[in-house]
DNA sequence: GCCGATAAGTTGACAAAGTCAAATATGTGA
DNA sequence: TCACATATTTGACTTTGTCAACTTATCGGC
């Protein structure tokens, strides 16, 4: 593909970048439309993700998810703290550095993440849909390089 | 892959999405550093895409803007109304519907335009730098088909 | 031509996310 | 001990996103 503008052979790329915002989008939009159904704690898109997140690197510190997740450290700070109102994650002193706080799932934290981790993958399912086994274990591979 | 909760082999779906929203920020994140480089209209991330796909389906009417977006009707709006006052944007219109305008980009508006390609192409390059050109090439591929 | 249903855009009121800088409390190494 | 780096928290603020109501217009019958 060329740039339309300047002639320039921008190439591919910034497809790509349209098309996962896209993605990004469609992914979103599933899930907000089945949201009752699965989402009893409210915890919302971000508060979604960041439980995900932490059920698979337990026990976390809060700079852990900041670079997991690629969001600010402040949005951790609150997103935890929700959280931790709604009994779903529980902290703990790290022994060696009074600065950190270990976080873990409670055990309605565990249940709710069963939950999400379900609903994902259904609405992943239906979008992914069009593609077959070995591209979605393409797409997931090409994904992990980055 | 298998949930380390419910031992359901949830399969790599849910891997997706994560790896899809990290990208995600990834790309905001890159350009964002660099906004004040090339983002002499303030367009803001929401303003960008919105020219961008602009300049790939001129002339567009709202709606059309609405589906390649996969935004709210009122976000894309107001969103062409704020490019509009800058004169990155003009409105005609429809011959047959009087309902529609038609938007297409003004002569700022393409150089803004011709910015913001090299500014998204550049940001790319640098995170997809590790994948070979067959697979950014696979990637798109398969992400088109979607 | 008139009517109800539908579609395109617009607007308003809010809720949710993200950004940025400053502040607090701890660790670390010269 | 002192300068400096790290982990987390907080505050103030901007940008996005969500939802529903509302205005015009078009369309398909009748």
């Amino acid at each position: 593909m060329v740039d339309k503008v300047n002639n320039i052979p921008a190439g591919p790329d910034i497809e790509i970048a349209r098309l996962i915002d896209r993605m990004t989008r469609r992914i979103h939009a599933a899930l907000n439309a089945r949201a009752a159904e699965f989402d009893r704690h409210r915890v919302g898109p971000a508060g979604g993700i960041l439980l995900l997140t932490l059920a698979d690197h337990e026990p976390a510190r809060l700079q852990d998810l900041v670079r997991l997740m690629s969001r600010d450290k402040g949005q951790i700070t609150r997103g935890v703290q929700a959280l931790e109102r709604k009994g779903l994650i529980a902290r703990r002193d790290h022994a060696e550095d009074a600065r950190v706080s270990l976080l873990e799932l409670t055990d309605e934290g565990r249940t709710t993440v069963g939950e999400l981790q379900r609903a994902v993958a259904d609405a992943l399912d239906g979008i992914l849909a069009p593609l077959s086994a070995p591209d979605r274990a393409q797409l997931k591979a090409i994904l992990a390089k980055l």
